[in-house]
DNA sequence: TAGATTGTTAATCGATTAACAATC
DNA sequence: TAGATTGTTAATCGATTAACAATC
């Protein structure tokens, strides 16, 4: 018997309680309310316990929340109490940033190994990283047991890069490339696309 | 009177429609249907239909929607059958791409000035842009009428220059510093935050 | 104690889906 | 014509909010 399953937009929401609180905790804070997150987030202090009451009781009557200690639980629930190796595919400007980006340390991620197909590419060094050659990517993935991915290819082989990592045992593509793609159903996809949010925005001016 | 307001969930997926729409025109088709398009965005045709009736009548009983036609109205409705003209603040590794990002073009937006406070930095070029004192951050928007920015700062400093922009007249913000800006309701702010997107999808694995 | 805030229930609100007449 | 697909309605489903007893 399955436990209740947590709605998808709940589970949504949790990164952005996290993020919250490892803010409030760098500023010297030690316990909050969920009345203060919701006015710092942007939503009701009602929706924020709703949403922990899925996993616990993680709070005080009177006291609210102790903040290293909700940000242990949340880290527990996202399973980022953990360090997850990733793969990034695509060494164009977008990957070079990525694979310079400090913010993965201390919040469960960490960039394993790094693939191109340009010859000129492969070999050079991004900071401690030898790019690897594209032909291995299944073969290294599989070897190092790696199950997220970032793929910062052209639209064109994003698919197809997809695919790879996928039978290669990915579990997880955080995908900068403009296309929707097609994977198993066990497979996690996200999506990050600039023009998506301007346009979004674009609607509301005039 | 106001014209019932459409929901903000609705006008989110309207980019996604728009990219797909433009996808299938690139590889030469005509017409689609809102089962096919449903498939392939992988959400419900009723869905698709009922989203678009909200704007008109754009399809035909019978044969569905003409692709040339459905853009046309798709990039009316979302306000990019312009050129919105974008400032970016902070030339990191990540600044640094989306100036060199070329994605920009025929979708609605292109980027007019480019900021950072790095004295190394300013005066230098990247592309066709030469970077600017971000200290003339409010009176360059401000003189080009600029109405979008994009903040690629430091979560310590964008804030600071959401407070600019916004002042300097930007109604619009993509904001890759992992914070959550406060700003008046008349101005929208999308995020792109790699970690919760990647935490989101870490919850479904184990 | 009095005040604050939790977790939870029930009510409200909103979004999605199924179904179908209209019609190309 | 017969088949396909629209736009729309009503029904269903799900998410958010308001309210409150419990209690720190």
């Amino acid at each position: 018997m399955d436990k209740k399953q947590v709605p998808d937009i709940v589970v949504a929401r949790l990164p952005l309680y996290l993020q919250t609180l490892n803010r409030l905790e760098q500023e010297g804070e030690y316990n909050t309310s969920s009345k203060d997150l919701g006015k710092r987030i942007g939503i009701s202090a009602a929706q924020i316990r709703k949403d922990l009451s899925h996993f616990g009781e993680f709070g005080k009557q009177g006291t609210g929340y102790s903040i290293s200690f909700l940000i242990e639980k949340l880290e527990d629930i996202l399973h980022v109490n953990k360090v997850w190796d990733m793969a990034l595919i695509g060494v164009g400007f977008l990957g070079h940033a990525i694979a310079n980006f400090r913010g993965f340390q201390n919040h469960g991620f960490q960039i394993k190994c790094i693939f191109d197909n340009d010859p000129e590419k492969i070999g050079s060094k991004i900071g401690d990283f030898t790019i690897e050659d594209g032909r291995n990517l299944a073969e290294v993935i599989q070897k190092e047991n790696i199950q997220v991915a970032m793929i910062t290819v052209d639209a064109e082989q994003a698919q197809n890069v997809a695919n790879q990592v996928v039978k290669a045992g990915v579990k997880a593509i955080l995908n900068y490339a403009p296309v929707k793609l097609i994977v198993p159903k066990s497979v996690q996809v996200q999506d990050i696309d600039p023009i998506i949010e301007l346009q979004h925005m674009t609607y509301y001016l005039d």
